[in-house]
RNA sequence: GCGCCCGUAGCUCAGCCGGAUAGAGCGUCGGACUUCUAAUCCGAGGGUCGGGGGUUCGAAUCCCUCCGGGCGCGCCA
């Protein structure tokens, strides 16, 4: 990457004036670059003469100094000192070329990095509880996680998609009594409402199927028998419910994991008993705890009660030993902010185990509210108030919905509007960048009926020389870069704010510059330009989960 | 009370591993369609980056503190 090789001539100008006893070099420091946000800062900007001139007081001497001892190098053109000692560098025109040339061919692996090449990830992300379709809490997750995985396939990470089925425990006990309240009253059975039984019209409308597809043949089931086979059924139904909607929405999970499996194959027993191996249970009042505390937690967690049944810590601790046990080198959790309490005892869990914090990242994504206009709902499936995931796609389309969730850092609260969100729909900026795609998809289209070469490897870059011409190239190579530092960052709004510069930058060469002139070696060079420029846009957007439309 | 997150333009938010004159979209106002897609473009207006202190050559960014908002502090999940 140019900022390595930028390095490379930065440290033999350190070297150089070091030898030449303009400056003393107890360390060699870090070499950082940074794109100037003004043009007349050039392409690339380092700060290392204001780092190495601490307390000399004489940074600009100092970078004046180690401009004068860089090494030629056919990618700079120039370098200047500026501000306070800033060495700004441009960027030669055939480095430029270079880049935009391998943009424009499709095979290339422009914007592709190789930093997360044999590192395994586990990135769990939704894990939405089965038990009742999902709403736009799920949605925000499911966008923000994907796009994350997306992010780090494209810098070389193996990435698998997994989502947690929480398909035991009390929310799912309830849920069943729920369905089989409507249930056994369809039959003619009445029995007593469940206490926080589920709501929403869907579960009268799920009992209401099971009737119909599987007849009275749980009617007369002992109790705990009919609640099992309730269960069984009904989550089944709720969670291809579930996979569809997320198919729907452009995610795909490899992995479906079952909490029940968990306890079926005797996983958290044995997780338990790992802990007490480790000394790291004590008993107190009947129930196992996991003294916690003594990594990090403010107090110990209980992981089998006194009844003999584990906590969902223990499912937790069950369930990273069994992502360890599968390969993972690294294990990302992306959790709802009202979860952050259990952050530090899963964090806990893992460095007693042994696993080590530095392989588990727990990233929250902030509270999603609902409104509808001026009124404010609580998202809850058991109160039976929320949006719907479908709905929303109904209303606003895949795209609009993924895009919306990616323009903001997960760190955002997000007070979601169904009402204003459909109003806005038409506004959204992702048509703006898909627009800017189907713009020069056409120009493209008409460039090859007049037969004119798109060839990236020969055509004549030499003729960009317009404003808009060059600033439409120097943003299209920053991708490669933003890709990297998206990743790094694990924060897709910085591809999506990306995108929608490019698409404005775009705009302004399109305003600019007539691509199919008379000129037909122009025509050739501005042609390649666009071909690179469609195929930055589709590539970012496509790290969205976002189409990239031929025509609008 | 303790912990986590947030506070940037009228609104919704970027920017936050310190960097040069703080940005975008929407909204408002004024302009531009015989020319490759006007779902576009150009221009204007709009800011004590919550307040205060500190560190630094340099702070929206780091530290402390206060104020305001959200969330969480179960042998619930």
């Amino acid at each position: 990457m140019i900022v390595d090789t930028l390095s490379q001539l930065v440290r033999a100008a350190l070297h150089g004036a070091a030898s030449d006893g303009v400056l003393r070099l107890d360390d060699v420091p870090g070499i950082d670059f940074e794109r100037p946000k003004r043009k007349d800062h050039g392409d690339f900007a380092t700060n290392i003469a204001l780092v190495v001139a601490r307390g000399t007081g004489k940074p600009r001497d100092v970078a004046q100094a180690l401009i004068e001892r860089l090494p030629a190098s056919d990618v700079v053109d120039a370098v200047e000192v500026a501000g306070p000692g800033f060495m700004n560098f441009r960027l030669s025109a055939a480095w430029l070329h270079d880049v935009v040339r391998r943009a424009a061919q499709h095979s290339s692996d422009f914007g592709r990095h190789s930093v997360g090449v044999g590192t395994k990830v586990n990135l769990e992300f939704v894990s939405a509880n089965p038990t009742g379709p999902l709403n736009v809490v799920s949605g925000r997750h499911a966008a923000v996680g994907d796009a994350m995985a997306r992010l780090l396939e494209a810098v070389g990470y193996g990435v698998t998609r997994e989502f947690y089925v929480n398909d035991a425990g009390r929310q799912v006990e309830i849920f069943a009594r729920s369905v089989e309240f409507h249930y056994l009253k369809r039959h003619g059975v009445d029995v007593a409402w469940p206490e926080d039984g589920y709501r929403g019209d869907y579960v009268a409308e799920l009992a209401e199927t099971i009737a119909r597809e599987s007849g009275d043949r749980f009617v007369d089931m002992s109790d705990d028998e009919r609640l099992q086979a309730l269960a069984a059924v009904a989550l089944d139904k709720e969670l291809s419910g579930i996979r569809s909607t997320l198919e729907r929405f452009g995610t795909h999970f490899d992995v479906w994991f079952s909490e029940r499996q968990l306890h079926a194959n005797n996983s958290i027993k044995q997780a338990v008993e790992t802990l007490e191996a480790k000394d790291l249970i004590e008993q107190r009042e009947g129930a196992k705890w996991f003294r916690s505390s003594e990594f990090g937690d403010d107090k110990d967690r209980v992981v089998v009660r006194s009844n003999g049944t584990p906590t969902y810590t223990a499912s937790d601790v069950a369930y990273i030993l069994d992502k360890v046990a599968r390969g993972f080198d690294q294990l990302i959790y992306l959790w709802g902010a009202d979860h952050h309490g259990t952050v530090p005892r899963l964090m806990a869990a893992a460095e007693a185990l042994g696993i080590g914090r530095e392989r588990v990242k727990v990233l929250l994504v902030q509270i999603v509210s609902l409104s509808s206009g001026a009124e404010t709902l609580k998202g809850s499936k058991r109160a039976g108030v929320y949006v719907l995931l479908d709905d929303l796609i109904a209303e606003v389309g895949v795209d609009a919905a993924r895009y919306t969730f990616l323009t903001r850092s997960i760190d955002a609260p997000l007070d979601f509007d169904i009402a204003l969100a459909k109003e806005q729909a038409p506004e959204n900026p992702v048509f703006y960048v898909q627009y800017a795609h189907a713009r020069i998809s056409s120009i493209l289209r008409r460039a090859d009926e007049q037969g004119i070469g798109v060839d990236a490897a020969s055509a004549p870059l030499g003729l960009l020389t317009h404003p808009s011409e060059d600033d439409l190239m120097r943003k299209l190579v920053t991708y490669e870069e933003v890709v990297l530092e998206a990743a790094e960052a694990l924060a897709p709004q910085r591809i999506t704010r990306f995108v929608e510069e490019l698409a404005s930058t775009f705009s302004a060469f399109y305003r600019d510059c007539q691509v199919l002139t008379e000129d037909a070696e122009l025509s050739h060079a501005r042609a390649v330009l666009c071909v690179a420029t469609r195929r930055v846009i589709a590539d970012g957007l496509a790290l969205l989960g976002v189409s990239s439309p031929e025509r609008m």
